[in-house]
DNA sequence: GTATCATTCAACTAAATGGTTGAACAAGAA
DNA sequence: TTCTTGTTCAACCATTTAGTTGAATGATAC
């Protein structure tokens, strides 16, 4: 699989899960340590801690060592780069639009 | 969890996913039959149907019978929908953004 | 040093996912 | 009606996911 497809499944995937957009959210308004985080959710710390993982494999956070903690803060990179992919895909969308509903409001003759 | 919640979930979800990312495309450019994109992988009819349904519950594409197939279209309605939620997160980002990127290259002191 | 707090890691469970096969059903064609 | 093609459904399997608990490791404070 293409190196693009994996980080686009891996990106996809980390924004499936409410917990982890609300994660995305939290660190967006202000960056937290994991122990933070944990703390605002009926979740067990491990659990929390997992779903940072998956948020940094799709690059979307950053977690840095700061003395005893642990930083979790938004990837602005990433979070740029996520930004264009999505784009791409509305824009792509976008393109088809017109054509689409013209197909789609005129009559249906199989595609075969 | 909330109706908005669970819709997020499914859409990102469905987009997780090398394959139903290709399958959207496709019907993008024209409507198919379940059988027409079955043919187009290396996978069975079955689990190219199942990858259609999560698109459907994801209402991403649109299934309609037409005689003896089952058409696959893409769902303008929700794609437009979809779109503004992706710019609703991309536009809340871009918001943080230079506070982000503020935060980040000055020093950091803990967010304790 | 020891104690304490934050994090990581390993093992485990339950449920969901992505795939398979084969049987049943639907609809048009002969 | 029978035949063929397209789709659905059910059962099954392997892997991943999302959660748990508890032990081990890191880092600071005393």
């Amino acid at each position: 699989m293409v190196e693009q497809e994996i980080y686009l499944n891996n990106m996809f995937h980390a924004l499936a899960d409410s917990t982890r957009r609300d994660i995305l959210a939290r660190v967006g308004r202000m960056e937290q340590s994991i122990g933070d985080l944990a703390r605002a959710y009926s979740m067990s710390f491990a659990a929390i801690a997992k779903h940072i993982d998956v948020l940094v494999r799709a690059q979307l956070v950053r977690k840095q060592r700061r003395g005893k903690y642990q930083v979790v803060s938004l990837n602005p990179e990433a979070v740029g780069a996520a930004q264009e992919h999505l784009e791409r895909y509305a824009m792509n969308w976008n393109q088809r639009f017109d054509q689409l509903e013209h197909i789609l409001t005129s009559y249906h003759k199989p595609a075969l």
